[in-house]
DNA sequence: CTGAAAGCGCTTACAG
DNA sequence: CTGAAAGCGCTTACAG
């Protein structure tokens, strides 16, 4: 019965089935089907037509093997865990799938010596390109393969990124605009290339109207233990009226270790973040934060990463695989201010 | 001078180059990099050592195409932006990377309809087998492929799943410990599977000790917009002790809700989540909550996936891809208590 | 224990 | 405009 059933069950169909069930040749479908070879238009819909009713399916190992490309990209975080990865890999998948690839994921486990690791990994699988995100601070070695980076704003080679500064800028405008003269910046980790474009941008928007001072978290948690509260209370009680996280991760810390000693948001304190991650409208107040524009970044990546792989097949030579840094470009796209309710004019 | 750059780029290496020069067969140097075939251990350990010499990789198309298995799986999840997503993606590639295989990610756009294209395209891109987190309440088609779902209590074939019902058993028996009589329940979605066991579990663990009453959060914002107030701070002040949430995105909107209004969790209202997202440890106070245990989630998934996989490539007849329903399974993985200071004792 | 050969499914020059 | 052939790199029966 088992077998009754798996008989049922038809092989696949190839493309010389078609071929064979038609009387024409092997390459005639292979035209009609990418649309590519000099084929009359009738006999290519004649042959598309079989193909549906047989239900064709390629065979991407067949075309891998012949064509030397995978159809399939490696998205490389040093953190799969980060609260950002949903975001980006969202924006990434779609835009990869538009072009008709696939996203194969490497995840170097928070490790950062790993990263290197994980990068191979997704090359020997055959990853015609990697599309890398990487962690604050780290340099990515250089890779004999098509590469787009994320956020790595000194990085040779295409390089797609938020624009982190005029994010900063459009925060300390808005602030100064509500009338606080005196702010604290709440950042995470002191190397992060994201972080510290953000606080400039932020300082030189407000330097000649407030007073800025900055905390680091993981400064502060490496001397106080992990979860220690950030001390804002007593700041709000000293004169600060607004404090603008780098990320909403320290934003959420900030509203609720103010809210928890009775300090109103955004009544008596004002509270920013950014990057709009998925929680930020369910916490009360509903965060004020800078939206990145993941799908542009997405579309940007995936689309320079593309032109590479695409040129590389055409090269001279028999030599697969370009270097990545043939034409180094940096494209920044613009941060997009999301007002809710925790951010509001200074009290007087 | 780039012609000699990339002249210096080795085009890739392939058996029959190390069978060349070592002056054996292809057939050879397959079975000693496999380990598979008959070969003697001094011959296996030269080619090993020559390949190893020349730089081989080897080719993942060429091998997909020979075998009929390409060593990836594929993970669908109805909403790619989900904030377990992090947890669930990084557990699965941990555990498939481990087995030797890698994943490729499908997303359906946060459309319920989209799923079955997702699962099309990658198993069009060849996936050998699918790992599929259905959103809930939706029942995924038959797939005539091998699968492993997770969270999807009612469907055939292998199925792993944390014990949400357990895990409301827990949650409600510490609640019940504490001394909490009047509790309120919050829920996202009434026709989400894993919420209901989670509620079900807790009310069994409450029924005959506390007053429960449910609040579900979808319903509501229907009514009243999205981001509505839940209306805990009246109930709060009319006796409810205890705030439940079947999510720890509830369990942060009960929190500041909470808060701003000025009361205190956990000395006036205790709060718990479910899930242990990431933030958790990030608002003060740190979330009470039930964790899942992805990482065993995910090796039983991958590896009762990767048996069917291996099983189906020794099924008679040439019936490439078994129908996934072969042998129906469920398993059940506990959830952890994490104990952290939104919780403490009802207040008297 | 090892080698020669066939073939997975596709695409791309090359003939006609 | 269409067909026959070669070959991408691998593994697996089959001979020896």
């Amino acid at each position: 019965m088992q077998r009754e059933a798996m008989n049922k069950v038809q092989a696949r169909v190839n493309l010389s089935d078609i071929a064979r069930a038609l009387g024409v040749s092997a390459a005639a479908v292979s035209n009609a089907m990418s649309g590519k070879g000099r084929i009359s238009e009738d006999l290519a819909a004649t042959i598309r037509k079989k193909a549906d009713e047989m239900g064709y399916v390629p065979s991407v190992a067949g075309r891998a093997l012949r064509t030397g490309r995978s159809g399939v990209l490696g998205l490389v975080l040093a953190d799969i865990a980060h609260p950002l990865f949903p975001q980006i890999a969202q924006a990434i998948e779609n835009a990869a799938s538009d072009k008709g690839y696939g996203i194969l994921i490497g995840d170097s486990r928070g490790d950062i010596n790993a990263q290197t690791k994980a990068i191979s990994r997704l090359i020997e699988r055959g990853a015609d390109g990697l599309i890398i995100v990487p962690r604050h601070g780290t340099r990515i070695a250089h890779i004999n393969h098509p590469v787009a980076m994320i956020d790595a704003p000194s990085t040779p080679g295409n390089t797609v990124s938020a624009d982190h500064w005029d994010g900063g800028v459009q925060i300390g405008s808005y602030l100064r605009k509500l009338g606080h003269r005196n702010i604290i910046v709440i950042g995470g980790y002191q190397d992060s290339n994201v972080q510290n474009d953000r606080l400039g941008g932020m300082k030189s928007a407000l330097s000649d109207s407030a007073r800025v001072e900055v905390i680091w978290v993981e400064a502060l948690e490496t001397q106080m233990g992990s979860g220690c509260p950030l001390g804002l209370v007593p700041k709000a009680q000293h004169g600060v009226t607004a404090f603008a996280a780098l990320s909403d991760l320290h934003a959420l810390r900030a509203v609720t270790e103010l809210q928890r000693a009775g300090i109103d948001v955004p009544g008596r304190a004002t509270v920013t973040g950014f990057d709009d991650l998925i929680w930020s409208i369910n916490i009360s107040p509903a965060l004020t934060t800078m939206r990145m524009n993941m799908e542009e970044i997405a579309n940007i990546a995936v689309r320079a990463l593309i032109t590479q792989i695409e040129q590389n097949s055409h090269a001279e030579g028999p030599v697969p695989g370009g270097t990545g840094d043939e034409e180094p470009s940096t494209k920044r796209v613009p941060m997009e201010l999301v007002i809710r309710d925790s951010s509001g004019p200074a009290p007087p």
